[in-house]
DNA sequence: CTTTTGACTGAGT
DNA sequence: AACTCAGCCAAAA
């Protein structure tokens, strides 16, 4: 639930979207950035969905750890104590990595 | 105010 | 497969 009256609250309506769009997706799934950008209507805007989760005010709502790159890779920028840590969220959401530290989006990407 | 940077992506080399 | 370039746009410097 997103609080219009914290004085984190800041963003545009584009960022807002956003995040009501990752907040939809479920545990044991994963979805891209460009997957959400496309779902705000504006599919070339992944860079600002990065932006906007390396905002992220809504880290205790939002899973922001569901979020891979394209070819189903964790974001290396990641500060949130590494992609180890991220890592680690999504296995025990029972998502495997393959030996290149990949995820089947075949198999795990939100659609 | 202008310029650079960045949790990205897709096409081209 | 690895690298470059272009496009997108909000925040930070």
């Amino acid at each position: 639930m997103i609080d219009r009256n914290d004085p984190k609250m800041k963003n545009s309506g584009y960022f807002e979207k956003v995040y009501e769009i990752v907040r939809l997706v479920p545990a044991g799934r994963v979805t891209t950035y460009g997957r959400i950008a496309a779902m705000t209507g504006y599919p070339a805007r992944s860079q600002v969905v990065g932006w906007a989760l390396h905002c992220n005010p809504y880290q205790g709502d939002v899973p922001c750890h569901r979020i891979v790159d394209r070819n189903g890779r964790l974001s290396e920028s990641y500060v949130f104590g590494g992609v180890g840590v991220q890592r680690d969220l999504l296995e025990k959401e029972g998502i495997c990595f393959n030996e290149e530290g990949r995820i089947d989006l075949d198999k795990y990407q939100w659609k």
